[in-house]
DNA sequence: GTAAATGCAAATGATTTGCGGCTGG
DNA sequence: CCAGCCGCAAATCATTTGCATTTAC
């Protein structure tokens, strides 16, 4: 249980404890389980990758379980959802104002910040759309490694 | 046919056969009917919108040849694939550069252009993961529709 | 005790694929 | 002519749903 000897997992539990509460969600084992395996590592796992994952200690949980969890999760803003690739969602637990960088290749997400970005005033054009809730990039590329191999062959 | 008496429609169809001849890609009825269905708004079609299009000229046409189809495009960078909500992929024909506004209730997209980010540096961060082919920006937010809507509810 | 959450199995919906026949170049 | 394309039907893959049972509070 490395888990319990990092300080910022325990806050990010606790945290998450309280949210559920707070909003009159059910602290079931399934969810326990699906937040921790989701908290342990800033990645952007699929449903599946979860399910793998939280299989291991709780060996009855369902797929569908870790769907609707998932989507519970999502709801109430503990996390959010990626649909950029693949037809396949992945959740990303990384709350803090960021974007996203996606390879044409290989398709792995990675996050990286931008404050200029984020102190940009959006235009008028968008303003006259409607209300704007949030904001955030996509930036399309090869990640360093496909771009190795990508030189090999030429 | 009054795509006939647009000269903006004329020059996207001549340079999409162009685009066709030079890739070696085969001029059918089936293509050049998905193109200007496309070309004819810029909207942003699922496979199935376009299909049902299509159809109306040509009766005979089979859903999986417009799934092949839009993917053929895409990958000869005729047309971009908008994965972001839903589950279904959108197209998008606008191939200049743009951006796009969602709509968290009703889930439409619509374009929007914003020179102020397209003249933005790229962080280090970004530079540093490999080689950036394209950015865009996804703003999230109610349109004026449904905030209307939304506030009659209140 | 009771509403909410889960597990199971089956359904759904978008997208893809194998294959024999058609057709554009 | 013949490789590339198409239509058809069936398969696949992610995700959702109905329902009976279990569980957190």
């Amino acid at each position: 249980m490395a888990e319990e000897s990092n300080n910022k997992f325990r806050d990010l539990l606790s945290g998450f404890e309280k949210a559920c509460r707070a909003r009159g969600l059910r602290l079931t084992h399934q969810r326990l389980e699906i937040f921790k395996r989701l908290a342990e590592r800033p990645s952007h796992p699929t449903a599946e990758d979860i399910y793998r994952k939280v299989r291991r200690n709780l060996r009855t949980i369902s797929l569908d379980t870790v769907y609707r969890t998932l989507s519970t999760f999502e709801d109430h803003g503990l996390i959010r959802r990626i649909q950029a690739v693949d037809n396949v969602a992945r959740f990303d637990t990384n709350l803090h104002p960021h974007h996203h960088l996606i390879c044409i290749k290989c398709k792995k997400i990675e996050d990286f910040y931008w404050p200029d970005f984020d102190e940009l005033a959006y235009p008028e054009s968008a303003t006259e759309w409607g209300k704007i809730d949030s904001g955030h990039v996509e930036l399309w590329g090869y990640c360093r490694k496909c771009r190795r191999k990508l030189k090999k062959v030429k």
